[in-house]
DNA sequence: TTGAAAGCGTTACCAT
DNA sequence: ATGGTAACGCTTTCAA
């Protein structure tokens, strides 16, 4: 027989492509072109794969065959053969728990359902938002990882870190905020001026008449929340003049002190008619608005969902509360980290959620995560 | 050297955890059960799939093994073994595209980063929801596939063509609308009653007068539509009571239909204070409005995003629209129907997706999708 | 520069 | 009922 030419088996071409009016998806593997280039297998993949060792013109030949043949690789054993494994770290606060517990099982899942890849996570914990990290974050430190998820808090405290463990080979991916003109791969967050803006919109739509409205924030040297002020201040200006933004205030984080904060405003004779909680911390505030019988006579936008949210939007007593879906970034953010560890991404990725709105007509497709919030939840939730 | 016992490399185990604080996650393989156990691992695989041929005794102890041990197989080994390859049938309307076309994208999108798996995909048109499917599902049907993604129109007509098609063993899944009650694997769906109740609670925000409202629908023979209705209605009965509910109109998705409809109901001196356009063609009864010059007079709800439509909610015309998220019900119902046809996940698997509520405030994290019909969206879609 | 062959962890088949 | 082993498509090492 010659040499070109051979009889490549002509029964097995069966098995591809049931036929029909579906272009591409031809599906040819290393061997099949080895077997039309009367190459070895080796070659090919030198050849495809970019390494030392082909001449310029078996290479081209086989590239273009390739090409020809519709090479597709076999990603199962790609991975079953060259079985990397990748370790990443997750330091997160542990408090509040009903956001950081389904952002990280979000990342677990999308850790579980990555097959071909032995992937090591390992969960850094620290008490709060400003509190501990610092020490979590050396305890991780100690040893290698291949990525990090984590968020960060203060730009100051944060930026030196990532550039040094960047620098030292680890990807960075920023989860519930992000931390702009650094190292880091990516970020993935519910887009804050956004949600700022639609919390203004819905206690707007609400408020035709002049009137007073507020935002209680927490650490406004957080980018996420500093933006979501921003976002309300804005909205607020350009389509409803008739509200006046009154100065923000903030808790730092602590139900104290936003109790005060709120106690204090609001027991005034002509207290805004408008709230927006842009914390997941809204407890305090709720309970101070509750103990001053202004529940359900002051328009109410909080932030996240928990279960003692659940019966004061079931009520009506709370507007709507912007849900920042947790779960779905932590997945994201470790969809993004994976490929960018695997395929090399180049692309700055920064995902920008757009939040739920959930209202009382729609709770009932988000409570569930609220009352059990260590549980697998659906794909609705994304 | 022996045939038992050789000399297995001692060293390698070195790479399976890096230690520390994260229990479980061990991962032992299946030849790690068998030699703990010195049976062979065809035994151990018999035991773990339960196959015929092992004895009770031998296979309880294998599973307790595997349990202690912390099997985990390998997926990537798996796949790549049983190479086995699945044809799925897509078989959807060609109208409305800027539903369908992102949510074939979706399927397609899901069907691509699904790795050790060979699956061809088969995509079928009809013109649009009513007209041409039959024909296209008796094209489809002349060959067989392992699952069908499809959207149930009319449930009369369906019934009796998704029993047919599962009793020949091919897994049916919804995808737009539900079929209960028949033989299907699943459905993927935005919630519709839900999306009513939204419609009905937002226009409620804005007419706290007593008013009349009323629904625009395509065809109330298709469950979803006639849910979103039943949504509606409920939502206004017990939430606001003040608003009266006209009779529905129904456009069977004919523009000129719907164009007549909203003419002739809203030219008359107390027309509705509130609309909601259940379907996706909601151009013709804008249309009317404008000419009416009743846009921004009247509370308007729609469904879906479409080009025309951004404007319109930019300024404020269209108090919001429903979004139905085709690209993510796309790629859940893909990823659920495989799950089904690998795994043969037995329950039922429904999935009501929130609808996002998309309002001036947010429109900008969705018009690119608007604009662009066939371009991958981000993951900020889900 | 190229070819040949050993494995990766499973499954499936043929012995025993 | 069980053990042994080939094969899946790829990467990698060792020879030629």
């Amino acid at each position: 027989m010659r040499p070109h030419e051979t009889i490549k088996p002509q029964k097995r071409k069966i098995r591809r492509g049931i036929g029909g009016m579906d272009l591409g998806a031809k599906s040819a593997g290393i061997k099949d072109i080895a077997k039309a280039l009367n190459v070895s297998i080796g070659t090919v993949d030198r050849a495809i794969h970019d390494r030392t060792g082909v001449s310029e013109r078996t290479k081209s030949k086989v590239l273009k065959m390739a090409e020809q043949l519709g090479y597709k690789p076999n990603l199962a054993a790609q991975a079953l053969k060259l079985n990397r494994q990748l370790s990443i770290a997750v330091v997160l606060p542990k408090h509040i728990s009903h956001f950081f517990d389904p952002l990280r099982a979000g990342i677990r899942d999308a850790a579980a359902d990555n097959m071909g890849m032995q992937v090591s996570l390992e969960f850094f914990e620290y008490p709060r938002l400003g509190v501990g990290d610092v020490k979590a974050f050396s305890g991780m430190m100690e040893r290698h990882f291949d990525g990090v998820i984590f968020l960060p808090g203060d730009a100051r405290k944060f930026d030196s870190v990532i550039r040094k463990l960047s620098k030292a080979g680890t990807a960075m991916m920023c989860v519930g905020s992000d931390a702009p003109n650094t190292d880091r791969v990516g970020s993935v967050s519910a887009h804050a001026s956004i949600s700022g803006a639609i919390a203004a919109e819905l206690i707007a739509h609400k408020l035709p008449q002049k009137a007073n409205v507020v935002v209680f924030s927490g650490e406004l040297s957080t980018l996420d929340h500093a933006e979501k002020l921003r976002g309300f201040a804005a909205t607020l200006a350009v389509q409803s003049p008739h509200l006046t933004l009154l100065p923000a205030l903030e808790s730092h984080e602590r139900p104290k002190e936003a109790y005060r904060q709120a106690m204090s405003l609001m027991e005034k004779g002509n207290h805004p008619q408008g709230v927006y909680v842009s914390t997941a911390n809204s407890l305090p505030v709720l309970q101070a608005l509750e103990e001053l019988g202004l529940l359900g006579k002051v328009q109410i936008v909080t932030t996240d969902l928990f279960q003692d949210l659940v019966p004061l939007i079931e009520s009506g007593k709370v507007l709507a509360t912007l849900y920042q879906r947790p779960y779905t970034q932590g997945k994201v953010a470790f969809e993004n980290l994976l490929a960018y560890l695997l395929k090399g991404s180049r692309q700055e990725m920064v995902v920008r959620l757009a939040p739920h709105i959930i209202l009382r007509s729609n709770l009932s497709l988000f409570s569930s995560r609220a009352t059990r919030p260590d549980e697998d939840p659906d794909e609705d939730l994304s």
